[in-house]
DNA sequence: CTTCTTTCTTAACTTAAGTGAACGAGTTGC
DNA sequence: GCAACTCGTTCACTTAAGTTAAGAAAGAAG
């Protein structure tokens, strides 16, 4: 499990033996089960996510209503706005699989990075990387209409349409559950004639 | 005018009259008319904007057809994705009024880091933040509706809805500038009551 | 000042999403 | 095995956004 971990990063910057084992003995390997609540609205937290294996989820109770936006899936991570602001979270976290996580400190983080610079350099061009693909992912969303982002979503992240109950979807897509059944249904119709 | 970004700054890191002057040193502040455009679709550049008066835009192409993703005003700044990927831009930046940007080049910026460790740290922290910032702004979006998103708009960024055209405004609501109308109708009809 | 263009609004009509309700399939728990 | 629950789908109806077209208002150019 460690190697994934491993291979990922020395895709970014090389590793020596001690920083690897530095990174074990952080003891950060977190093997969770599918509906376990990570983090709950008004709660503060310190720690951060990283999906080594299954999928976790961000979303909204708003009047009652879970409004999903977001899920992670291997090698994506998420850290919660409420680590950096020291604010009560707006949002729940859970797991929609049974998964093998690396929680991580923000505290230990700051520790880490005073023993090996180059974790600072990789923090950097992880989060610089994630926020320009999230500047795509939310151009693209704004661009384009429910049916659009469906098949767009089918031809990015088709794993998601399988692997995620479709109310959750749904609302990851910014609609109701009934309309992306009659979305779906519409678009099979199409593909008949 | 380098007063304002020397306050901005400050803000998040102390600076020395070394580093003042080393900034100062570097000549990116200028001076852009309204309508300019600094970036076009298929371009690369390695060029950063920073808005410390005006407005700038990103817009796409699409059909023929201007779709506003994104407005950046004083003290916002915009790196465009081709800078880090270096592929063709998919999108355009213009200035949607007449603007003084810091404009910054990605090689001189490792330079500077270089010598002065600090402006890394600062990069970093910047960009966790905008991060931050974008993902409660697309959750937002994704989760509510374009009257929503409007009467949103008008708390969070209002003067967007004074210095910027009706139909730009529009497609950064993801709706067209027909429905951007009857929409404020509606509101005013509304009120009334 | 006049002309041309762009921008904004309004209207009628079409299309798609929201809403509320109902149904069957699959789970869970007793 | 049966009741309770969740989940996905379908239907009828309502509401809002897309589309096409036309006209008024404001700006820019000559």
């Amino acid at each position: 499990m460690q190697q994934i971990l491993f291979d990922f990063l020395t895709k970014y910057v090389p590793l020596t033996e001690a920083e690897k084992n530095a990174i074990v003995s952080l003891d950060i390997f977190r093997s969770v089960k599918k509906g376990t609540v990570l983090l709950r609205e008004g709660q503060i937290t310190k720690e951060s996510y990283f999906v080594l294996k299954g999928c976790i989820r961000k979303y909204y109770v708003l009047e009652g209503e879970e409004k999903t936006t977001a899920f992670y899936t291997e090698m994506e991570g998420l850290t919660p706005h409420c680590v950096a602001s020291q604010m009560p979270s707006e949002y729940y976290v859970s797991c929609t699989e049974d998964c093998i996580l690396i929680v991580s400190n923000a505290d230990m983080e700051s520790e880490v990075n005073g023993k090996f610079p180059k974790f600072d350099t990789l923090c950097k061009i992880l989060s610089e990387e994630r926020l320009g693909k999230q500047q795509i992912d939310f151009d693209a969303f704004k661009t384009s209409s429910p049916e659009q982002r469906y098949l767009n979503l089918l031809q990015s992240r088709s794993d998601l349409i399988q692997r995620v109950p479709q109310h959750q979807l749904a609302s990851y897509l910014g609609i109701k559950p009934q309309s992306l059944s009659r979305l779906r249904a519409r678009i099979i119709e199409k593909s008949k004639e």
